[in-house]
DNA sequence: TAGATGACTCCGG
DNA sequence: ACCGGAGCCATCT
């Protein structure tokens, strides 16, 4: 375990994650902006403890959604309903939730 | 200690 | 709209 991102920050994280209501999303620098750090972190903290959390709703700032667990993301997506423009790209003005301002 | 890597973003062509 | 390069933060080898 050698990682000194420290439980505090994985905690904040997995924290807004779980905050992002069904059927919007949010971006991996809109977590950074909230939480502290940078992106790629957030990013890193997801693929290793995201595990029991709503991680498909996090996803890139254009829209696009993470190389990984494509298939399972989308299929909550048509679940919850969430806006989309095409197949694997989101409507982001619609679907966004900011995690600061919480709308 | 230095260099490479990654579930990222931004900007230019 | 698609592609490539530079910047960033922490971890891994």
């Amino acid at each position: 375990m050698t990682h000194r991102t420290t439980e505090a920050y994985v905690a904040a994280v997995l924290d807004v994650v779980e905050q992002v209501p069904r059927g919007r999303v949010t971006t991996y620098g809109a977590i950074a902006e909230a939480v502290g750090g940078g992106p790629r972190q957030v990013g890193n903290v997801l693929a290793r403890h995201g595990g029991p959390v709503p991680w498909w709703r996090v996803v890139r700032a254009d829209g696009s959604l993470p190389p990984s667990h494509l298939e399972e993301a989308q299929q909550r997506y048509l679940e919850e309903g969430t806006p989309r423009r095409a197949p694997g790209r989101l409507d982001m003005p619609a679907a966004y939730w900011d995690p600061v301002t919480r709308t």
